[in-house]
DNA sequence: GAAGCGTGGGC
DNA sequence: TGCCCAAGCTT
């Protein structure tokens, strides 16, 4: 006969879903049953922290509010929507996926999690994420959140990285065991929730744990360590002038060749000064901007002369329905060309 | 299986 | 300041 411990399912359910109802964040996501809407928040909560989601969930939502208007749509609108979420890919897919279903399907999301999975962009988590929250079907949604979750409740894991791959697979199946058959939607986001509030990867708050009587690791878990980034040195050109009485900015359209940010706007690239003491002049901004794995290091400095063959003179007004790079679009609202972000912020 | 793909914010 | 990411997917 097995010890009655805290870990029995049965007490994991109640004290996990207990937890849920009382700390449960208020989500705009959490306020519908649209499966578009949700499936929009899935993608955009893709690798980025919901209070970057928020303000462009909206915006997007107003502007593309169902599936046909943003089938209907210019790929170059839904860009600029999704301008500074990075991982513009996303945004791409999201837009062929409304097409398809607006084409060959019959204008409504996919209703299972299988035919979820068929959709551009839409894999093996978010599939599980929008079937068992939109439709409440029984499939677990294994995300980061969940992963860290259990491998720490269980004391899985290893540094060898065969052997990790070994308890990653095993946490599906535990995800899949554990799942709540009643509700899996509320389920899944308790889960999540769990990861994105308590079992933090750095400083757990154990102490606010439900799970901390039955947890195997209590905040002693290891995480691997990341290669250290590099830094390098970028110029940018920034160039207005006077045209109709309206101030005009020069941008650039980065080439479609592009592996990053294929096709999006930004401002002309300058060479690379040969020393600190150059030409080009003082730095009108300077600015650290990462991508990937580097560190970059600004300098937007003043230009002047004939515009490049590919470069485009557009207004402030212009310049905010383009597909900006998130870099580009920092430098403009330091320098007062774009309207600075009022993004709200939500607090568990 | 590993690499490639962005960004703003917390600590 | 500099480092570390965060509700993954595709190739």
């Amino acid at each position: 006969m097995a010890k009655k411990t805290v870990t029995d399912e049965t007490d994991l359910h109640r004290l996990l879903l207990d937890w849920f109802t009382r700390e449960r964040r208020d989500l705009p996501w959490r306020r519908t049953q649209d499966p578009y809407a949700i499936w929009v928040s899935e993608i955009m909560l893709q690798q980025t922290r919901v209070a970057a989601v928020l303000e462009p969930y909206r915006a997007f939502l107003e502007r593309f509010p169902t599936v046909q208007a943003l089938a209907a749509a210019e790929e170059a609108a839904v860009l600029a929507a999704w301008s500074g979420l990075g991982y513009y890919r996303r945004a791409r897919m999201l837009h062929r996926a409304a097409q398809q279903i607006c084409s060959s399907g019959n204008g409504h999301i996919p209703l299972s999690h299988a035919a979820l999975l068929e959709l551009p962009g839409v894999g093996r988590y978010t599939a599980a994420a929008i079937a068992s929250i939109a439709y409440g079907e029984p499939v677990a949604a294994v995300d980061g959140n969940v992963e860290r979750v259990l491998l720490r409740l269980r004391g899985w894991g290893s540094e060898d990285p065969v052997l990790h791959a070994k308890y990653l697979r095993r946490v599906q199946r535990e995800a899949a065991r554990l799942l709540d058959p009643v509700s899996p939607g509320e389920w899944n986001q308790a889960m999540m929730e769990l990861g994105a509030t308590v079992c933090l990867p750095r400083s757990p708050r154990c102490a606010a744990c439900p799970w901390l009587a039955g947890c195997a690791t209590r905040g002693e878990h290891e995480t691997v360590r990341r290669a250290p980034m590099r830094t390098e040195i970028r110029n940018y050109r920034w160039q207005t002038r006077l045209a109709d009485g309206m101030e005009q900015l020069l941008l650039i359209q980065r080439s479609q060749a592009q592996t990053v940010m294929p096709g999006m706007w930004e401002l002309p690239p300058m060479p690379d000064s040969p020393s600190k003491h150059n030409h080009l002049g003082k730095p009108i901004l300077q600015l650290r901007h990462a991508i990937m794995q580097v560190n970059y290091r600004i300098a937007i400095l003043r230009g002047e002369g004939p515009a490049p063959a590919d470069g485009r003179w557009v207004t402030a007004e212009e310049a905010a329905t383009m597909a900006l790079t998130g870099l580009a679009r920092k430098a403009m609202r330091r320098l007062g060309w774009l309207p600075k972000l009022t993004r709200a912020v939500s607090r568990p």
